[in-house]
DNA sequence: GTGTTTTCTGACCGGATGGTCAAATCTGAT
DNA sequence: ATCAGATTTGACCATCCGGTCAGAAAACAC
């Protein structure tokens, strides 16, 4: 059992810079479409020097997909099987879209690496976001059998609400030339997708009860 | 004016394959990840003769992009002014996921390019889509104005569409991870849409002239 | 200050990659 | 059959790229 030897300043900031750095090429250019010299470069740092920290190009970029899932994951964790369904899920959605706003080179980071059959993150995939979408899509599931959220495919609804949101972020270039200047997508977003997921999501009117199981 | 010589039975052919290799590895890949090599071999063609029939690599990136946006655009120029709104979007929506799932390739192409920033396709997107768009997004507009149509921004709406269905095909290893074998995305993702767009899209119960325009 | 460890760098390497070229081979019209 | 033009190829080139290495420089402990 070997001590993990702590970490001086230099290093923190350096591994720091370095992974600041890789986050904004590789997010931009791909994993392949990435060089060492461009991370190096913009972490301030020469190549040899940058290969000092990290043993490789896909140590860096593990280590920044890693660090990731963790806080793209967050938000879903945060739904509240006690709370209010409809209210809960737009909760969601705004969360997932600050993040889309806040954090835009993290959402292509993980676009661009599933894009390309995500050879890098399968067993995440798996081990990690699977179980917590099948947790919260029973949750959601629950809810729709008490009669207390539209009936919709709980599975899908998330797939819905990950590609509305994050669209804002993947494909922002697109958005801005369509809207032209003078807007600001993610501001007038949020009102939008509160609106589209209330009117999909709320009951009907008429209660669970008055609806016959089979109109035979 | 120098007449477009006519093409050959061996030129049509290896230009149609080139371009099929092409697409199968840019879009797995994207621009940089992809090689000269890779695609002559899906061609059957040797790296030399391939570039006998391109100059460069980019020119078989840019003659496939602008194949692409015509039969991308396609679906949207469909949407009929003088049809029922509510089945026209909805129509479109399904246009729109079919061609997720029959070209998915071409999907992951578009997406590749637009999440890199669209170096090569701005042009097109300011001359072609964004007029489009702005086009459709009024026929819209004009439905909501009449009250056949939920209010909706029109452009956001033309989004949640474009994100909603492309997610089946770009996203689909992370959707496939999610559902976990047995599950056909495509199949199920035709219902689950459409109602949930039915639901936001259909205007309410009560008629235009009820809802009072400002109520102070 | 001295010795030790950490940090940094220039020079270099091997393989991949986009692209060229001269020459060989094939095709089709006459 | 012949020949011009179209097609194909192997050999080659310059550059890029991930990664190595021996040693210089800086930071730190005493």
């Amino acid at each position: 059992m070997s001590q993990p030897r702590p970490k001086t300043r230099i290093q923190q900031k350096n591994q720091d810079a370095i992974l600041e750095a890789a986050l904004e090429v590789f997010s931009q250019a791909g994993f392949r479409g990435a060089t060492l010299d461009q991370i190096a470069d913009r972490a301030g740092l020469s190549k040899p020097n940058l290969l000092y920290y990290f043993p490789s190009k896909e140590a860096i970029h593990v280590q920044l997909i890693a660090g990731l899932l963790k806080v793209w994951l967050d938000p879903l964790r945060q739904l509240d099987p006690a709370g209010e369904p409809v209210e809960e899920i737009l909760a969601y959605i705004r969360r997932k879209l600050e993040l889309s706003r806040d954090f835009p080179r993290e959402s292509r980071l993980f676009a661009n690496e599933i894009l390309q059959g995500a050879p890098r993150i399968q067993g995440p995939l798996h081990d990690e976001l699977k179980p917590l979408v099948d947790d919260k899509a029973a949750v959601i599931a629950g809810w729709i059998a008490a009669g207390r959220l539209a009936p919709l495919d709980p599975h899908h609804l998330i797939f819905s609400i990950w590609a509305t949101t994050q669209h804002y972020a993947d494909f922002d270039v697109q958005v801005r030339a369509v809207l032209g200047p003078g807007h600001d997508p993610h501001t007038e977003a949020e009102p939008y997708l509160v609106a589209l997921f209330r009117r999909a999501l709320s009951p009907d009117a008429t209660t669970h009860a008055d609806i016959p199981v089979n109109s035979r």
